[in-house]
DNA sequence: AGATTGACTGCAT
DNA sequence: CATGCAGCCAATC
């Protein structure tokens, strides 16, 4: 059982809507925290979870899986197949 | 208890 | 656009 704080994390990640992202930065100002404690939060992750981490991306509106890629491939697949938008440049549009 | 590290961020160079 | 540095909090060793 991860601590409160985790758990905290993974309900505000589970509440956000398909189709829309949201950063770490974010979500870490929701919780209280800082965006790196999100990311370890995130990272620690087991695959089958529950929680759609892959609509939890930076403030550039980039992928950061710190060089898996087969993570961030993972993470743009799923995206895409929400209608989430990238740009030329590979970022996700940011709706808010 | 101290040092290290990490899916970050912002600003400076 | 690439690097570097500081600030931040929690987990791990």
């Amino acid at each position: 059982m991860p601590s409160p704080l985790y758990q905290h994390i993974y309900v505000l990640v589970k509440q956000i809507p398909p189709g829309q992202v949201t950063s770490y930065g974010r979500l870490a100002q929701k919780v209280g925290t800082t965006p790196r404690v999100v990311g370890f939060a995130l990272a620690a992750l087991p695959e089958n979870s529950d929680v759609p981490w892959q609509r939890v991306i930076n403030s550039q509106g980039r992928i950061s899986s710190r060089g898996d890629s087969a993570r961030s491939a993972l993470q743009r697949e799923l995206l895409e197949a929400e209608g989430v938008r990238f740009d030329l440049s590979g970022r996700v549009v940011l709706a808010d």
